[in-house]
DNA sequence: CTGAATCCCTCGCGATACTG
DNA sequence: CAGTATCGCGAGGGATTCAG
């Protein structure tokens, strides 16, 4: 692989990202994937919330996912974990500041997919792809 | 699984989401779910594409994932399809209404993404925010 | 040029059990 | 309560080939 191909490995944007090495669309993808990272920043955008707080809302998913997506957003800095050294343990979670600029996303996205379930699709679906 | 717990197996959000049947941030991460689905709805919010224009823009991807997460764009509504019957053929995707609602979440994506990566972790923190 | 069809393999995710 | 540790499956994704 030449040089120039690895430059563009993540990002082939010519015309919107080349000023970046990296893709910042690709990057925010990266982060952001993972079944349950938007749900939980979704929650902890409204309060803090512990573990189990956090596990209660989210039916059908095991511990173990938790602890990985809440690990994954805590690497990149999204979220913060704090420790209480009490019996029984006690740890919260809640957004950084850096995780707190999300939140805008996160509710144009709450606010598309309200839409996008209200706005029906019993009109036929009729898309006019022709201008 | 009583009928209770399958009411809320898509969405458990009581204090946003109890007024849909469907949890609209569980929609939308299931839309945009997929490892090139947000930036082909990037490079589609400036114009129009051939199939070739995407996959060039798309480095290291093969044909059928372009085609499959396409495919899966179209089926949400969010682009459309334009089949045009010449030699070569010739195919066109774009924005539908719906997918054009969905510009501006990208945009802040984008946005979220120069930020994070201009806001340097190199105050302190000695870790790649990326892999 | 656009895309369908196979084969194949990684890894995301789930189920279960164990720990401080 | 809030985690780790293992095992394993299935879906998502990659490489290649064939077709209209």
């Amino acid at each position: 692989m030449t040089e120039d191909m690895k430059r563009h490995e993540e990002c082939y944007m010519k015309e919107h990202c080349l000023k970046y090495d990296v893709c910042p669309m690709t990057l925010v993808q990266k982060i952001l994937s993972g079944k349950w990272k938007i749900l939980i920043l979704w929650y902890l955008s409204y309060k803090k919330l512990r573990f189990t707080e956090i596990k209660k809302k989210l039916p059908n998913v095991t511990q173990k996912m938790v602890t990985q997506q809440l690990r994954s957003l805590e690497e990149d800095k999204l979220i913060y974990r704090k420790v209480f050294p009490v019996v029984p343990p006690k740890v919260e979670y809640g957004l950084t500041e850096l995780g707190k600029r999300i939140v805008p996303i996160l509710e144009m996205m709450h606010k598309f997919g309200a839409e996008y379930l209200e706005d029906s699709f019993d009109t036929s679906t009729s898309e006019d792809p022709l201008e």
